[in-house]
DNA sequence: CTTGCCTCTGACGTCGGCGTCAGGTCCTAG
DNA sequence: CTAGGACCTGACGCCGACGTCAGAGGCAAG
């Protein structure tokens, strides 16, 4: 497969492939003229780095933690960090889910005080 | 209170703090020589700027909701914008919660590894 | 009065994940 | 053979949320 196909086929641009191959994320076999060719695994693989990056990954440790990822090869070390990215994400849920709530008693406050014509406090409605 | 007591009690720098205002996120007195002087409510201000930072929201975006979310001041245009940016979060939380259970269950599997010494397919053990 | 820390404005630096442009090569269809 | 797309390697650009430095004032203590 070519990049362009590639590209295509996991939503990234082929800018984007590219800086992956850089960053040690994604290996890629040359035709004789240098052409990048990618096995079917690579699709997969694109979507586990996207997925990774989106968690808030840096290229760096997504490199550190892949082979662990993908081949099971572990060390403890390594398990430890993937522990700590895993407990890292678990805290950003409990955040995003305190901003959503917030978010959306502001919401469901807001669209009352429309239908109602009245003002509000910022915390529901508990002013005299 | 003045710029380097409210950096303290926020653990936000003094030069975020500048920031924020810069963006119109964060309104400040002056003293007569210029110097900002912060209410008490500051400090619920800064981390409520930060908790929206936290999630995602960029300058422009916190600066535009943030008198709905302070002041319950909305209108209808202002509630769609929050209410794109709770289902923003709540796709993320799913991405999070997907990639937090792909985490785990390398963890699970490679610690397993360690133990019986053995390699293991990506995905668990299903190997023959 | 002076010392030393805090604060001010303005402006450039940084970092990561790419976008984009330049200049050249490759390959497939007609 | 030729044209036009896909691909290559640099290398600079970008953007947002600050860090950091420079140079100049403020302010409470001794």
């Amino acid at each position: 497969m070519r990049i362009g196909d590639l590209a295509g086929r996991t939503g990234a641009s082929v800018r984007a492939l590219r800086y992956y191959e850089e960053q040690g994320l994604l290996a890629a076999d040359r035709s004789p003229s240098g052409q990048r060719q990618y096995p079917e695994s690579a699709v997969e693989r694109v979507r586990l780095v996207r997925q990774l990056y989106a968690a808030g990954l840096s290229s760096r440790t997504i490199a550190e933690l892949l082979p662990c990822v993908v081949d099971g090869r572990a060390t403890p070390a390594l398990l430890d960090r993937l522990a700590a990215e895993r407990d890292r994400i678990d805290t950003q849920v409990a955040e995003l889910l305190g901003t959503r709530a917030r978010l959306d008693s502001v919401i469901t406050g807001a669209t009352g005080n429309l239908r109602t014509g009245r003002p509000c406090g910022p915390r529901g409605s508990a002013a005299s």
